[in-house]
DNA sequence: TTAAAAATATGATATTTATCAGTAAATTGT
DNA sequence: ACAATTTACTGATAAATATCATATTTTTAA
């Protein structure tokens, strides 16, 4: 397992590649390797984070918990994803909770090497920034989907969005398998609703499924689905 | 009026306050000022952006159309706030509409500003980025919000938005009049649905209404109401 | 391995929300 | 000031979704 930042590929995927040569020696000389096991948070919502999450392997969901007690999932972080910057940069406590969906590593990198680079390094801090733009732009996408497409349509492309984003194993089914519960705070929905429709579509021909793994049948139907005929 | 970007108080509130004496002297050479009537758009949905624009007076809204032909409003912007930022960093079109709710003057601020500016001055960049982190945290907020929360709800905490973020006029009504229709499209719901909700509301004695403007009359009890009591 | 616990599944029902249809009120342009 | 148009409103109904109850399957831990 490579263990300097320097040559870590992971690197590659988020913005520390923009760090200079000293800077990422610096990062590299500070983080630290963590191992979270499954079901355990990296970080909960409302803690002061201290330093970012580099992910080195698994998968994570940043949710928030809701007044009535549900989660509703934000966004699924992969390998590369960068977790807690937001936190850091605006110096406030998180919004988010990480929480491990598979076990992970995860390489923590202490503030002062982010915040001191991203008040030296232009071209970090602008590399920063575009990954945030891309981000506040899927997440105005997510608002809109929410408010406008009925929850099977919105199911429909989380299929489509696990597949695009985690791919899928050599059995044709979806790479990373989530509890239904995990499925319906990604949806926005009751649990119920979600094993509804996932009923309803392995009717349908337009998955299939084995235990809790899902895999996709009829790609072009869900498409269709998505958008609305 | 004042027409120098050196000189003006909006600046204040906004990232350009983080750029040099030199920075904005190029801003204001460059920039126009333009006005855009109630109902008119600034930029739509599609648009490849050639700069930002810097609210100075009046409200736009900032939407996306669906496929089933309603808008879905994700900001509100006022006086100080940047448009079009986003795109002009991540160097995309625009998902974003944004149209005029009232009379509007803004300035055009060509993006060669403001891209020479990101990649020289650490400083406005991270001032850029500092604002970008706080509109994800809020967007996060609202896919929380709209999937977790009734209509109702959602309701309730759009009239108390409003008048925390637009205040409210000598009579007591809110500052920011928008239609039945543009309120639906904040609340993301059916037009008669909020309607409806405004009738309830005022028999309760929640709000009160004259024509198409709206005040709040028991906030304590619309607090409770978004908190789900 | 087996009992207990948790997750998945399905039916019945209640609630919420959208849609359709139509009327009343307000706004706009002339 | 008035007809035309848009916006606001209300009722009836349909559709979507949540909730509750309960059965079944899967996973966990002793």
């Amino acid at each position: 397992m490579e263990s300097r930042c320097e040559n870590c590929i992971i690197r590659q995927f988020n913005s520390l590649r923009a760090m200079s040569k000293e800077e990422l020696k610096k990062v590299s000389d500070s983080k630290t390797t963590k191992t979270i096991k499954k079901g355990e948070p990296i970080f909960e919502e409302g803690d002061k984070l201290n330093g970012v999450y580099c992910v080195r392997n698994g998968i994570s969901k940043l949710s928030k918990l809701s007044a009535n007690g549900k989660d509703q999932i934000v966004k699924l972080a992969s390998k590369g994803e960068v977790l807690g910057q937001r936190s850091v940069i605006s110096q406030e406590s998180t919004n988010l909770s990480a929480i491990a969906v598979d076990d992970m590593e995860v390489c923590f990198i202490p503030k002062e090497s982010i915040t001191n680079t991203l008040q030296k390094n232009p071209n970090f801090t602008l590399e920063v920034l575009r990954h945030m733009a891309h981000d506040l732009k899927e997440a105005d996408d997510v608002i809109v989907n929410i408010s406008q497409k009925t929850v099977k349509q919105r199911m429909a492309e989380a299929f489509l969005y696990l597949k695009n984003n985690f791919g899928e194993d050599a059995d044709g089914f979806l790479a990373l398998t989530l509890s239904r519960e995990d499925i319906s705070n990604v949806v926005g929905t009751a649990t119920e609703s979600a094993i509804r429709i996932i009923s309803e579509f392995k009717k349908k021909g337009l998955i299939h499924t084995s235990g809790k793994k899902i895999g996709i049948k009829d790609e072009r139907k869900l498409l269709e689905m998505v958008e609305g005929f």
